[in-house]
DNA sequence: CACTTGACAACAA
DNA sequence: CTTGTTGCCAAGT
């Protein structure tokens, strides 16, 4: 489907995370054709407006959730997570992220 | 056009 | 652990 413009392009490239797989922030900005991880993080800021929007599944480098402070309840990221089968450890960090990790375009 | 803001990343101290 | 700097770039003001 074709790629739409600016926040929708990342809503876009969130969508194709399958359940149970997760993505950074600098993995959707590389898809997406740009270094700055930045712009995916503001614009899933705006995300909340549109809830087919898996944003849960979006972490940073580390896999710590570190977008949950902005979700209406901080625990809701964890549990969204931890019902496709992804344990989080603390309630801030993905187990075994970086064979969860999902890999764009291979 | 100039400046600030961000759910980041990578590094320095 | 913390704080700070630099790079990045679209959107908001």
């Amino acid at each position: 489907m074709a790629i739409k413009l600016s926040f929708e392009e990342v809503y876009e490239v969130v969508k194709l995370i399958p359940p149970g797989r997760v993505a950074t922030y600098g993995d959707i900005a590389a898809y997406l054709g740009t270094r700055s991880s930045r712009y995916v993080g503001w614009a899933l800021n705006h995300s909340h407006l549109d809830i087919s929007v898996p944003a849960h599944r979006v972490v940073n480098r580390l896999g710590i959730l570190s977008g949950r402070h902005h979700f209406e309840d901080p625990n809701e990221m964890a549990a969204r997570l931890e019902a496709e089968g992804i344990e989080v450890l603390n309630g801030e960090k993905v187990k075994e992220f970086e064979r969860l990790r999902w890999q764009f375009h291979s």
